[in-house]
DNA sequence: GAGTTTTGATGTCTGCACACATCGGTGTCA
DNA sequence: TGACACCGATGTGTGCAGACATCAAAACTC
């Protein structure tokens, strides 16, 4: 049910504000939605909470559904990412989350070394060698498919659900890095080496060296990405509570 | 309006989920629940749409309202968060915290260093200063205070949104911390200095020395911590999506 | 066993009563 | 006359009750 008039309602109203059509400080009334969405009082209400709980939008007696600032919106729901990158700053968003990932990858790693289950780590030293393969081959499409299960497999292992959580995000941002040609038809030899050494290093329980290995992998990236997000603006959320 | 009807039946049906007491799998009938919260329809059909975008619910025509597994849930949002924090998970859910602003505050240190506004960058050098006074004098409640306020400096300062929104959960583990009488008196005069250091880093713009000195406190502050949550089980997320 | 019908739960719509923040008018006092 | 406190009108979200639509699971038919 993934397009019920519910969930077109959200989609709208989320694409809208994320976008920046409508402000921070604009004020909707219910009514207006009803007619401009043409769907139903519950419906509306049902997805302005919705958007509530999302920090998008808040709710006040006798004034209307006000618009929040971006500092309000929740930067970890996947929604909420998946309209910023549908946005102008989907280069922000990307960079975002590749700085997530840089800073987590190699943390996971480490914990991976310690605590993950035997057979992932099995799993993770033959995705390891099958992108060697493929990226010697040349099979652009078969790589970015075993990179992102590589990486999912090493959030996973972390066997901390936060870090795993980000498996998703990570999909996206390596499909887009892909599909916008920012891949090299051959991945550096260097890379798929260091790949090959995060993966043997959890196998064998070696956090440092995971943790290493897993860091230059994660500078590279940063390193050759940080050119496309070229002074793309930063926002400094205030710290008062 | 945080007493809203709404409110409490979301309330109730979260806290109800994350401890457990509705296991995955479970169904509940939208009538049912009227009965049990004595609350009418559209409260309940608010509550279990704001449910299902955090990922604890899902709803099947002909089914009823399924609880799903924790692997599901939102990790990142503030209330399931908080929900766990109150449920026997806290243990598990205050060790993913801490091996997540690990992972984060170096990185933060890094990218504060390179992007911070020269205001944030004095501010942090004073705070850092008022803490080593403060943890010199036992001064506990205010070395709280002000530990909290550098951390949140910190990553606020990052730019990153991603990073800016986590000062809510870091106060929440400091404060938890300290409440469960796991600091001394007198914070370690070491700690204090690298405080100190990785604000000075900031200030002068020395990305790699932030990073290192912010690397530094969190080893310490996991190894510290690391006592507390003794044989918590971790959770390995499915990779397969 | 495949195809069809029935059933029962959520999805959607509507009208109504209520709570309550805001605004503007009224009255009081200096 | 002007400033200020009070108070009621107004408008909007919140909560309730009941109806019909929809659609997928389950039961049934062949």
């Amino acid at each position: 049910m993934t397009s019920s008039l519910h969930h077109r309602a959200i989609e709208n109203l989320g694409t809208r504000i994320i976008s920046g059509e409508l402000p921070a400080g604009h004020i909707m009334l219910a009514e207006n939605l009803e007619d401009e969405l043409k769907v139903s009082r519950s419906v509306i209400r049902e997805a302005v909470r919705v958007l509530q709980s999302l920090g998008l939008v808040e709710t006040t007696k006798r004034v209307g559904i006000r618009v929040l600032p971006p500092s309000r919106w929740n930067p970890f729901d996947p929604q909420v990412i998946r309209w910023r990158l549908a946005s102008k700053a989907r280069g922000a968003q990307l960079r975002s989350l590749a700085e997530l990932r840089s800073a987590v990858e190699p943390a996971a790693a480490e914990l991976a070394a310690q605590n993950a289950p035997a057979p992932l780590r099995l799993e993770l030293v033959d995705v390891a060698h099958a992108m060697r393969d493929s990226g010697h081959r040349g099979d652009v499409p078969r790589f970015l498919e075993l990179d992102i299960q590589f990486h999912s497999l090493l959030l996973s292992g972390s066997g901390n659900e936060m870090f795993a959580n980000l498996m998703g995000q990570v999909a996206e941002t390596l499909t887009g890095r892909t599909v916008h040609g920012l891949m090299p038809d051959h991945p550096h030899e260097a890379a798929l080496q260091w790949h090959v050494d995060v993966a043997e290093a959890i196998a064998r329980g070696d956090a440092g060296a995971a943790r290493e290995a897993s860091d230059k992998i994660m500078r590279r990236t940063m390193s050759q990405m940080s050119d496309t997000w070229t002074e793309q603006p930063r926002v400094f959320i205030p710290v008062h509570r």
